[in-house]
DNA sequence: CATGAAATCAGTAATGATTCCTATTTTTAA
DNA sequence: TTAAAAATAGGAATCATTACTGATTTCATG
């Protein structure tokens, strides 16, 4: 149950600690098997999924039915392009009282909330 | 490419109006086969494709990786049990302004939102 | 009413993201 | 040093969803 270190998982966080896009497991696998030719596409998923638990990371769910990983873990609203699936992060601050609302009116515990923007982005618009 | 009538969309459809707990393709094809026993799952899977991009019917992506599906297409928020995975709507009123706030700063369109709330239910929470 | 092109269907195969399994390797406390 | 626990690589399995195909249904038009 102890967690021991290990190399793969230590470069998997480093390379998500460098972008700032948001990359699916499978852009982190391609990405750090340049670095580490034989890790396998299981051991990216695991430990993603181990540094989400731990709290390290951020899974990102935003309707397009791909994970998406953070390595920022502060609270933050995103905004995903329709044509191009880019996620880029929106510096709006966090809605305060939105919890505070939707417990209004409701049995039941609501302990967070997701919110995410959709449009088209900038470079799409521009195409 | 002019839609033409179906049967099987009409119960489908009919279906739906009657839920307000926002079934999954599954839970409406298992529903479905009882009053239509040889409508086949990608029949479903396709009408209520068909149903959400004509407006008809709402997609939900709760990030649960199961969609699910509203008959109700008005902007109202919804609440998902982290225990029992049950959706229920929530009362509180559609978030004024909010686009507004998170197209300061962005350069892009943003054209909507998402916006869902997890906890435990009220039946969960007395288990 | 007849008819034929277009839409839809049932059934099934394929896809794609993710998880699970297993024999082997790595980590680390004692 | 060593042995138990954790992690790995590689591949198989899962599961929601989509794609394919030959047969059936719809419906505008004659």
């Amino acid at each position: 149950m102890a967690l021991k270190y290990s190399r793969q998982r230590q470069v998997i966080s480093d390379f998500l600690m460098t972008r700032k896009d948001h990359p699916t497991a499978e852009v982190v696998y391609k990405n750090v098997r340049q670095e580490y030719p034989n890790i396998s596409l299981g051991t990216v998923y695991r430990n993603l999924t181990l540094l989400a638990d731990m709290g390290e990371i951020q899974r990102l769910r935003l309707g397009d039915g791909i994970d998406h990983f953070d390595a920022d873990t502060s609270a933050h609203y995103h905004f995903v392009c329709s044509e191009c699936g880019a996620v880029t992060d929106l510096k709006m601050p966090c809605m305060e009282g939105i919890l505070e609302t939707a417990r209004k009116d409701f049995d039941g515990e609501i302990q967070g909330h997701v919110t995410y923007f959709y449009g088209v982005c900038d470079k799409c618009t521009k195409k």
